[in-house]
DNA sequence: TGATATACAATCATGACTGTATGTAAATAG
DNA sequence: CTATTTACATACAGTCATGATTGTATATCA
């Protein structure tokens, strides 16, 4: 059984990704093969090697699985704050629903999940894989400048019961959210964050409301 | 020159240490070989192997260095603050004094900023090593506590501006400085966050403050 | 219908890392 | 002063990952 149609091959191609993070996420990224990660998906290497350059374009593909519907998320929440043809519940409210939505879909979604736990705490930012980090970074940078613009908005509004500026309150949300984040996925066995995500999330908004 | 007196041993086994965290940082943890931190320090495996069993007990020595004194800082800061024999300024000045010494470590110490990041991005945890995961949530465990008990004093000095419990608002600013650390330490140049770190932090905590 | 590109499998050579075992000279204890 | 540790260095064996190469059956396309 060999020469599969292109259909074949995007499934296989797929399976490799699936693979792969089940052997990220059970034994670290650099200290799996491609062998481990060929077995696991019921090929050999030659397949891995066809579909990706390497294993950090494996993991690359594995990521943006992730990433790209994210990046959606976020506008989609944030945005539709400042459109003023959907009909908004305000600014405050369209952060702490995306908050909320990002928890939800870590919650919900298992792959997404162990994607997350992958690149926080079964990989090493070196070499090829430094980049991933600036791209990181430059995320966040999206998502603070979002946050702003919805705080923006809010205070414009008279939503808000501080003088700090909007773009105090974006950073201060958006380090909330990474420690979050962060914790969530640390905290296996959930009793101390996971549990109480949401609540968390409701406290950091109330914080600010008038 | 061999066999050397005991304090030139306890030197050999600090440029070990030494050795081991520049390398880590260099490469990563599980891309480094004790060949290469070895070379490093001027010795050979055998002195890796005689003053270390492998290289996760070399890890943990590495990180202990930096997180036991981490540990007293926070006493000294949050409970302080408790204390009435000391002069204190008031529990949420001691939350920031808190934060601040931490950021102002990482700022000072080199060898505590590498250690940070090579904990942070270049180290999975898996294996031995997924132990030190679980340490840290307990470290974490004990940083909300104390956060809790200073909030907690706070508000019976009527000087917390919300109906928030003092746990609520420990959990946030908890999150709010491992969001913090992470960002700061992965925000290498220095643009997005570590220049206005104490911004921040005083941001933060003004939120709070009647 | 044939030529060619595709989607893998199989093989091979190479090198690196680990752990352990052994060697050894100097410090230290009695 | 000598016996025994100590603090390493050296040597060895085994395992495993990588990348490159080659092989091959079959879609696909002209």
């Amino acid at each position: 059984m060999v020469r599969k149609t292109k259909k074949d091959a995007e499934i296989t191609r797929q399976q490799i990704i699936n693979a792969a993070r089940e052997v990220f996420l059970a034994k670290g990224v650099s200290k799996t093969s491609l062998e481990q990660i060929a077995t696991r998906a019921g090929v050999t290497r030659g397949a891995v090697y066809w579909h990706f350059e390497n294993k950090s374009e494996l993991f690359h593909a594995m990521r943006e699985q992730v990433f790209l519907p994210l990046i959606d998320s976020l506008d989609d929440n944030l945005l539709s704050a400042a459109d003023q043809a959907k009909p908004s519940t305000g600014p405050l409210d369209a952060i702490e629903n995306f908050l909320r939505d990002t928890i939800q879909k870590l919650n919900d979604h298992q792959e997404t999940r162990d994607t997350y736990e992958i690149m926080m705490s079964k990989c090493e930012y070196v070499g090829d894989f430094a980049a991933v980090l600036q791209e990181m970074l430059n995320n966040c940078s999206g998502v603070v400048t979002k946050l702003e613009q919805a705080y923006q908005q809010a205070q414009e509004e008279g939503l808000v019961n501080t003088s700090l500026s909007a773009s105090q309150l974006a950073m201060d949300t958006h380090l909330f959210f990474c420690g979050l984040l962060n914790m969530w996925v640390k905290d296996c066995n959930g009793t101390r964050f996971r549990n109480q995500a949401n609540t968390l999330i409701s406290t950091h908004i109330n914080l600010r409301k008038k």
